[in-house]
RNA sequence: UAGGGCGUCGCCAAGCGGAAAGGCAGCGGCCUUUGGAGCCGCCAUUCGGAGGUUCGAAUCCUCCCGCCCUAACCA
């Protein structure tokens, strides 16, 4: 189990003040079921769970939902978990994404063991199962077009605005004896035919209600060059002739996927039924994660990254797993993320501010405090000695007290923020503004005493004097300041560049937007902001990428891979939550 | 339309015939050298709707309403 071993289980409410959900997985309808079927000895008690991502694109928050779900399962049932690519189409899929996976599953903290597996291994036994199909009666090779054999399956039609469900009519090559159809479908893997001129279909039911059971499609003629079968095969399987068979052959006990396929698990079923499989796996589906002001179909996600809306797979405003590390998000905070919304089979839209919640409830703990001047201000302590250094404990993180402590070098010229002054400050405005003392965190109280303006009226400086009796930040003689405001030594100061985030979409469901690319009119155009000309600490020179703070009253930042020496370059992860922001947006 | 699903607080989500957990968001307050964190309190007489069964229903039955999925030789 990756996190903690307490399970809740239904029936064992937990009465103490730590609940289930915080500790373990918690249990869900798929639990419930995994558990009975452990618990009447099925598979030899055994469970076995499978993520079959396909490579085609980079995995998303979303596939997190689902590979967390079945590694979770196997996991608490000391079972095992395998990956496996799910490669039928050759023309999508690319070898790039195979490992961009496994990067961000290892990432999340999931193993596999040795259980790395492609659905184009089985390819061959795949074949003979086609075959053995074949010679049952029970699949044919069909000679007619994609169109055709919609028209034939019953497409549905509308007529005097109502839309009708014809019946399915038969394919007029759906009687072939077994033995044409062998000589054929030999002569589809021969590569004797054109692509897309003949299928091989399962034989089920035209008339069947559920569409999926009207003799799908199993082998499509394609000539197109496999990512690791190169061009030993011009024929491939479809989804549906794969997926249950693969899981079969890896012994894969639960097969849980989203609830699209809901509707292919008679035939997921018929395929099982109708095959000599060494064993009988069961499918479960669940519905797929979704959260606002985002979207959460691959091809979308493409679709932003192509046409340049987003830097790139990492873009830290995607929803990709490389995105969301690039951010900073944490891993745990991402488990604890899925952990939290749960399992279930209603469709869903979990509030962005959720997957926030959590990061902050992570790196609150963890991250290393700092301060960082994002829209610097000069200030001049006026009766400071010029020249003169000070370096100041401050307390690296007081959520933890083994973080320790670092110097901080307080001089006469310092920045702050330029929202941390104003002029004639409104009534609930705590912090400096002339004539009122503030403290400089970890430094001293200082009394704004005058202010230096250009032509144009703009703050250059602000001039403060401070209190020597009250270095560190305590006033020996009890009085009190309605603020602390954090601080950067301008001599000191290494200059940064910081990106700040918003959401990616300003609808919070963009893909409700009516037809075609509508959802792309979503887009909010202020979803990144540049600050050029940031102020940090000394310490923060030192941060390598990936590296996680806490910006003090600014929010998470991240070290981000641009960085260079003297020059670092930091991501907002989150921003704190802040009161008084939203005090002031409320009037 | 047919078939398959789903509807419990603004958002997730427990609940499985004995009578509405929890988290997020929101709102008050305490505390604070981060307007952060933490702590305390408030926040569904009601479970899509209407009937019915029952001493008793969110839980069982009937009908109705709404939403989603499928109708690719994608997965």
């Amino acid at each position: 189990m990756p996190e903690g071993q307490a399970r809740f289980r239904r029936g064992g409410r937990c009465h103490g003040a730590v609940e289930g959900r915080h500790e373990g997985a918690g249990s869900d309808f798929i639990r419930d079921i995994v558990a009975a079927d452990v618990a009447a000895g099925k598979n030899g008690g055994r469970v076995q769970t499978r993520f079959p991502p396909e490579p085609n694109g980079y995995i998303h928050i979303g596939h997190a939902k689902a590979f967390l779900l079945s590694y979770g399962v196997a996991a608490e049932h000391g079972g095992k978990f395998n990956l496996r690519f799910d490669d039928t189409n050759p023309t999508k899929e690319e070898q790039e994404f195979v490992d961009g996976i496994i990067e961000d599953m290892r990432w999340l903290g999931v193993d596999w063991d040795d259980r790395l597996f492609f659905a184009s291994d089985y390819f061959e036994q795949l074949y003979e199962w086609a075959e053995f199909l074949i010679r049952e009666g029970k699949a044919y090779v069909c000679d007619l077009s994609t169109e055709e054999i919609s028209a034939y399956r019953g497409t549905a039609i509308e007529r005097g605005g109502q839309i009708i469900t014809p019946p399915g009519k038969d394919s007029p090559y759906r009687n072939r004896p077994a033995a044409e159809n062998l000589g054929l479908f030999r002569r589809m893997r021969a590569g004797e035919f054109a692509d897309g001129s003949r299928t091989l279909r399962a034989k089920i039911d035209m008339a069947h209600p559920n569409l999926n059971m009207r003799d799908p499609v199993m082998y499509r003629i394609l000539r197109a060059t496999h990512h690791r079968q190169g061009d030993a095969w011009c024929i491939y399987p479809t989804y549906d002739w794969a997926h249950g068979q693969s899981d079969a052959i890896e012994g894969i006990t639960h097969s849980l996927c989203d609830l699209a396929f809901e509707n292919h698990r008679p035939l997921y079923d018929w395929f099982l039924d109708n095959l000599p499989v060494p064993h009988r796996p069961r499918q479960i589906e669940f519905s797929r994660l979704n959260v606002t002001h985002t979207v959460m179909s691959k091809r979308k996600l493409r679709r932003l990254v192509e046409e340049g809306l987003v830097r790139g797979w990492d873009d830290p405003r995607m929803p990709t797993l490389r995105g969301m590390r690039r951010r900073g998000y944490t891993p745990e905070a991402i488990r604890a993320f899925i952990r939290g919304v749960g399992v279930t089979k209603a469709e869903g839209m979990v509030d962005f501010a959720y997957l926030e919640h959590c990061v902050r409830q992570d790196l609150n703990l963890r991250a290393p405090r700092a301060m960082a001047v994002l829209d610097p201000v000069r200030v001049v302590v006026t009766n400071y000695p010029e020249g003169k250094v000070e370096w100041l404990d401050a307390v690296n993180n007081p959520e933890d007290p083994g973080a320790g402590t670092r110097k901080v070098p307080f001089s006469r010229e310092l920045w702050i923020e330029r929202e941390d002054f104003m002029e004639t400050p409104p009534p609930k405005f705590f912090r400096l503004a002339p004539g009122r003392e503030v403290r400089l965190r970890y430094a001293y109280f200082v009394r704004c005493e005058d202010v230096v303006k250009d032509e144009a009226g703009n703050i250059t400086e602000i001039r403060c004097t401070y209190d020597p009796a009250t270095r560190g930040g305590d006033s020996p003689d009890g009085r009190k300041v309605k603020s602390t405001l954090h601080w950067v030594s301008a001599p000191h100061a290494v200059d940064a560049e910081v990106r700040l985030y918003d959401t990616l979409f300003l609808p919070e469901r963009p893909e409700a937007a009516e037809g075609g690319d509508d959802w792309l009119s979503g887009i909010n155009p202020e979803s990144l902001t540049v600050l050029a000309d940031c102020k940090l600490e000394p310490v923060l020179d030192e941060a390598l990428p990936g590296g996680r703070f806490q910006f003090e009253r600014k929010g998470y930042f991240v070290c981000d891979t641009d960085s260079v020496r003297g020059r670092p370059v930091f991501n907002r992860t989150a921003t704190l939550r802040d009161t008084w922001a939203k005090a002031q947006a409320s009037e």
